[in-house]
DNA sequence: ACATGAATATTGGAT
DNA sequence: ATCCAATTTTCATGT
């Protein structure tokens, strides 16, 4: 029987521990701290954490400073960095990429320095007082499949353009026109050109200007007559209010199908 | 002398460790997982996480399926839930709130459950191998302050508009225009009316949009003659090429001063 | 609850 | 490297 809580067990037991936690470290010194990250950042693979008080200053893009209070540290194998608080998805300071990091005692801290060349940017994380340290050793990942996504909408909605209106033709996926692209253009019953602005979320009037722009654009290219329709599962009162100004057109479509379906697009219910 | 890697020291050690590492479990059982989490799920401000091989899958926005593979799921206090792999500041799956989350044996193994109401979204995480979960209690945070927003740029440069241009009287901030606001609004030395739109990063062909937006309603409005000026640190090439031939004026500004000054937005360099 | 826009947005893709 | 658009964007703010 394994002991429960809190933890008692030594530092590498038996089965997956040591294969992902690599090592740990509680209520470390400054220097303990120093030398275990040090040993662990010149390690590939390694994603460390730190948990405690700490301070973290930030300069780059922008510049934050952050007051002595208790974060948790990630550092990942890729050199990412974030910074977290106890609330929130985002974290409180954070590096997408780090050049180089390094760790040094600063006045009796320990003081974790990372920089990035481009944009030039330094984090500076201060530990005052340091909880634990964890070195894990994650393995293999799995694959991830994602649903729902506007370019699987569009695609679904290419190979049954149906689903939009009845006898619409798509002649292109992605056409690209000045900036940006159409993301549906085809040529309905009556053989206007269509231009289709997809939304795998509620559209907002700046969905309208998107497709405004592509219309307009169609049209001087063409001298023809342009229908625009913006496709998404729902939109707010002031874009549907700017769509019926403009004579353009909203289609429900939903960008996932209910769980009991295999379609990845449902129909309108407002179809004819 | 504390001992250093790996960390051998038991569960409740004095110092801070016990004030922030509520509680430690390796490698444990499915039932013990359980046990441990739905103990600590119940305390408030608890931030658990928990290592090892775990299967992801997501309902809701859109869908996804993580297979098995290493990760580190943290459950924040707040009922935020992430689940990092080990590359990218953005976790593999999340959920910015949860309105209710179980934890049962299904099938031999712990199973996570994290709901959402609106929008209608469910997490179900299945932990395949563990090899730890940590209870912590992360105490006061310290405050953050952030320097180089965008509307500390735009105060800055209300108070003090020469930066923008000589003998520019700034009327207004944030005015709403139809839809959304115009950054700056004001009067050149000649007496002409000025747009401002501002970017604290690099503007893109959005932001002249905006800009053009702005200045047409402006000229409707007022039947005067109206500048647009677009004011950023950096334009994309496609941007200023865009500005040019819609008679429009791009101004560059900083959103952070050099480090040995104390300015929030620099002059530009081609000020006369 | 809804609408809106910023963000140190991040990320992936195309050129 | 640059530019562009999607994102389960998240988040703060105003109505």
């Amino acid at each position: 029987m394994r002991p429960s809580v809190p933890g008692a067990r030594a530092g590498n037991a038996g089965g997956s521990i040591q294969r992902v936690v690599a090592a740990q470290l509680f209520a470390p010194s400054a220097e303990e701290l120093v030398a275990f990250l040090r040993a662990h950042l010149g390690v590939a693979g390694r994603l460390l954490q730190v948990g405690g008080e700490m301070e973290v200053l930030y300069h780059g893009r922008a510049a934050s400073s952050a007051d002595a209070g208790d974060y948790l540290l990630l550092l990942k194998p890729d050199g990412s960095l974030q910074v977290h608080a106890a609330r929130g998805i985002k974290p409180l300071n954070w590096q997408p990429r780090t050049d180089e990091t390094t760790i040094e005692i600063d006045d009796g801290r320990a003081v974790l320095v990372a920089q990035r060349t481009s944009p030039r940017e330094i984090v500076r994380v201060t530990f005052t007082e340091t909880a634990f340290a964890l070195a894990l050793a994650p393995r293999d990942e799995g694959g991830l499949t994602l649903r729902g996504s506007e370019a699987q909408m569009r695609r679904a909605l290419a190979r049954a353009p149906d689903l939009i209106e009845l006898g619409l033709e798509v002649l292109d996926e992605e056409l690209p026109v000045g900036v940006g692209g159409i993301d549906l253009y085809g040529r309905d019953v009556h053989g206007r050109l269509v231009v289709v602005e997809l939304k795998r979320g509620k559209a907002t009037h700046e969905a309208v200007h998107q497709l405004e722009r592509y219309v307009l654009r169609i049209r001087e290219e063409t001298g023809a007559e342009v229908r625009g329709i913006l496709a998404a599962p729902e939109i707010t009162v002031p874009a549907r209010s700017r769509l019926a100004e403009r004579a353009l057109e909203y289609r429900e479509v939903t960008a996932l199908p209910d769980e009991d379906d295999d379609d990845v697009v449902q129909p309108s219910l407002f179809d004819p």
